[in-house]
DNA sequence: GCCAACGTTGGC
DNA sequence: GCCAACGTTGGC
């Protein structure tokens, strides 16, 4: 899942606790939020537009997909006029803070990683904000925090 | 600040 | 249903 840190950043959410994740408004994002992600799912925070961009900690998926509370403010800036509480258009999960990393894996370290050029985030005109990543690429990114920087 | 990539909107 | 125009994302 990305943030921009300027707006959510890993610290944010450690201060949290947990949050939800509203003002998704791209609908592939929110299917992956509203059939693909359940309570308990481990979730990499990247944090994007950044200096510099790449994963900053681990988070969880606290609860299922609900109705976005911000479609319905007006003075939201994710306000959507065209959603009624009645039928929604825009769902979100929360997340939890499970851990900000002890080295963050930047983007340019992620691109250097052999086994990670697959990863839906580095491919090409890859914009969404949020994408399902496989086990191993999980993992392998989870060593990269762990262990030391490349010089 | 630039710009490529992509999604959405709306006229037809 | 097509597609041009426009807006947004996000790396650089």
């Amino acid at each position: 899942m990305k943030s921009e840190p300027g707006v959510y950043s890993i610290d944010t959410l450690q201060r949290e606790g947990q949050t939800l994740w509203e003002g998704v408004r791209n609908y592939q994002a929110r299917n992956f939020m509203m059939k693909d992600m359940k309570v308990g799912d481990m979730v990499l925070f990247y944090h994007s537009n950044a200096e510099p961009s790449g994963v900053a900690g681990l988070a969880q998926v606290s609860s299922p997909a609900v109705a976005d509370p911000s479609q319905f403010k007006r003075r939201s800036k994710s306000y959507d006029a065209k959603s009624s509480t009645e039928s929604p258009r825009w769902f979100c999960v929360s997340v939890r803070f499970v851990k900000k990393f002890e080295r963050f894996v930047s983007l340019a370290q992620l691109r250097q990683t052999p086994g990670l050029a697959a990863m839906r985030l580095l491919q090409k005109g890859q914009r969404l904000s949020i994408m399902p990543v496989t086990g191993q690429e999980f993992e392998r990114i989870c060593s990269l925090a762990s262990t030391a920087p490349r010089p």
